[in-house]
RNA sequence: GGUCGCGUAGCCGAGUGGCUAGGCAAAGGUCUGCAAAACCUUCUACAGCGGUUCGAAUCCGCUCGCGACCUCCA
């Protein structure tokens, strides 16, 4: 069996996990900023990382997964009076920030929760941190790598950069930084445009404030997550992930906040997701094209023909490689959906079919087809977790299933020792590693028995050549959302939708 | 403007220099009282133009189109 090997966008290139320590494998995966309701754009890197986390679980590491929850705020976008973001917002609903942060944590989570993503490890936030950002600060300070004006503290990017190759894992040069930077609030305080905060002041107005060496202030959007991996993994740990988009500032200060207070770079992994897009625009608040998960879920977003359900939508990212970009479409989302039913409902039948036994298989071809198929599932989590390949061979496995189960294929066509890897990989890549779980609600034994009821009476009517009833039936079943099938053998099986 | 990336059949999408990924849709067939589902078959694409090569969607160059980042962002 391969090894495996992903892409590092520090280096750029596919490379060779080997942990830190052996067995144990440490993930920092930048969280939510918690001012506002999650969007679909979200729903990528949490379920790519839980993929990530799971299969490096299924693969035998003891993993710590650390996701954090960002709840201090930002900057006011366009140059505006500097104003944290979560303050803000919070005067507009008249709430209190952690009243509001509370909030959007919640459904944050609940969000997770139906997407079926694990939850981390730890989910540290930004609020419970300030002492280790603040003494990470001062370590900054202290090296000589940032200082103190009015109250706030700036990096000082161009010190760094002169030593260690600031904008490597973003791909830009420093001295386009000094040109094109924007003016911002504060910039005339930086020696440097390229600076950016690790501690701001806060003005009177700011609600969420801390006392720090400097004054009452608040930390620096970027200080947080060093702070916080750092705490949790260690001072170098193995994999960083989060989106693309944060790939510049964020991550850039990271490395260079971390290089700086612990004297060497700390990640050995970055991973980046990319983005989901809208009419091939990136999904976010600043295109007003965000679609929000609760918006998703029941279908009311003028753009939604329908609601779509949180499997689908997790099927729908996975099916597609982590790296490229994913355009949304009503069309892609109801392929999606068609496809993860079908999928699924193979699975289903794979669980209550029986193998006659036999230890040779009758067709060897299909045998040999079947394992090949199969083996190569972990090949390619293996290649930069390539899900979509190893769904598209799912697919490939799922008509032989049906057909056992239509007679076209007999039971012992494949080896007894096939049929248990062929029920066992099912299991542990949909459920185990993508994390995938049926559509339908729990059917409650109640109902079964209602639709049971109902098949009996159906099946007497057609006994008796008396179709308008049994039609009627079926009919009326299906306008209430419960599809029947009779299957070949005679007997009747039902969908919900 | 700078940096990076992308352009694959009706749609979504994977992709290694040589071996038609897969899904959805569509068409035909098998099965069925009829449906639905399932199964079988069909639809052989890689923006354009050059180049390298025995051979390129895959490598190189140019052109066109699109996007991301450079500012809060998943």
């Amino acid at each position: 069996m391969s090894e495996l090997h992903f892409y590092n966008s520090y280096t750029r290139q596919k490379e060779k996990f080997e942990s830190i320590t052996p067995g144990y494998a440490g993930l920092y995966v930048c969280g939510p900023t918690v001012s506002g309701e999650s969007h679909m754009g979200h729903a990528r890197p949490y379920i790519t990382f839980d993929v990530v986390q799971r299969y490096l679980k299924h693969l035998g590491y003891k993993v710590r997964y650390v996701r954090n929850i960002t709840d201090a705020g930002h900057f006011e976008e366009e140059g505006r009076e500097a104003q944290d973001k979560v303050s803000e917002k919070a005067k507009l609903e008249k709430m209190e920030p952690m009243e509001m942060v509370h909030k959007y944590t919640s459904m944050f989570h609940h969000g997770m929760r139906l997407f079926n993503c694990d939850e981390p490890s730890i989910e540290p936030t930004a609020t419970g941190h300030i002492i280790e950002q603040i003494s990470m600060i001062e370590t900054i300070i202290e090296k000589g790598y940032a200082y103190e004006v009015n109250g706030s503290v700036y990096f000082d990017v161009k010190k760094y950069a002169d030593k260690y190759p600031y904008g490597k894992l973003s791909g830009r040069v420093l001295d386009d930084q000094l040109e094109t930077t924007r003016e911002l609030d504060g910039q005339d305080e930086k020696r440097n445009k390229a600076d950016f905060a690790l501690w701001k002041n806060a003005p009177p107005e700011h609600i969420m404030r801390w006392k720090s060496p400097w004054g009452e202030g608040f930390p620096g959007w970027h200080i947080e997550c060093s702070a916080m991996s750092s705490k949790y993994l260690g001072e170098t740990f193995d994999i960083h992930g989060g989106g693309m988009d944060l790939q510049f500032p964020h991550h850039e200060s990271e490395i260079a906040q971390n290089t700086i207070a612990h004297g060497h770079a700390s990640v050995r992994y970055w991973m980046h997701n990319n983005m989901i897009t809208i009419n091939g625009k990136k999904m976010g608040k600043s295109y007003n094209n965000v679609i929000k998960l609760s918006e998703l879920f029941s279908g009311s977003h003028p753009i939604l023909e329908q609601p779509y359900h949180p499997m689908v939508v997790r099927f729908y990212i996975l099916q597609t490689h982590y790296r490229s970009t994913l355009d949304f479409s009503n069309e892609a989302l109801q392929a999606s959906e068609r496809a993860l039913r079908r999928l699924w409902e193979a699975y289903e039948l794979l669980q209550k079919l029986n193998h006659p036994g036999n230890a040779e298989a009758a067709d060897t071809n299909l045998d040999k087809q079947v394992t090949d198929w199969i083996d190569e599932c972990p090949d390619f989590m293996n290649d930069d977790f390539n899900t979509a390949k190893v769904l598209a061979n799912l697919f490939e496995l799922a008509p032989v299933i049906n057909s056992i189960k239509g007679g076209q294929v007999k039971p012992d066509a494949i080896s007894a020792g096939t049929f248990s890897l062929l029920k066992d990989t099912f299991k542990t890549y949909l459920e185990d590693i993508l994390g995938l779980q049926g559509m339908q609600a729990e059917q409650s034994n109640k109902l079964d028995s209602v639709i049971s009821l109902l098949a009996e009476i159906r099946a007497d009517a057609k006994k008796r050549k008396d179709f308008a009833t049994s039609d009627e039936i079926r009919n009326k079943l299906q306008k209430a959302g419960i599809i029947l099938k009779d299957e070949k053998d005679g007997t009747v099986s039902y969908t919900i939708e």
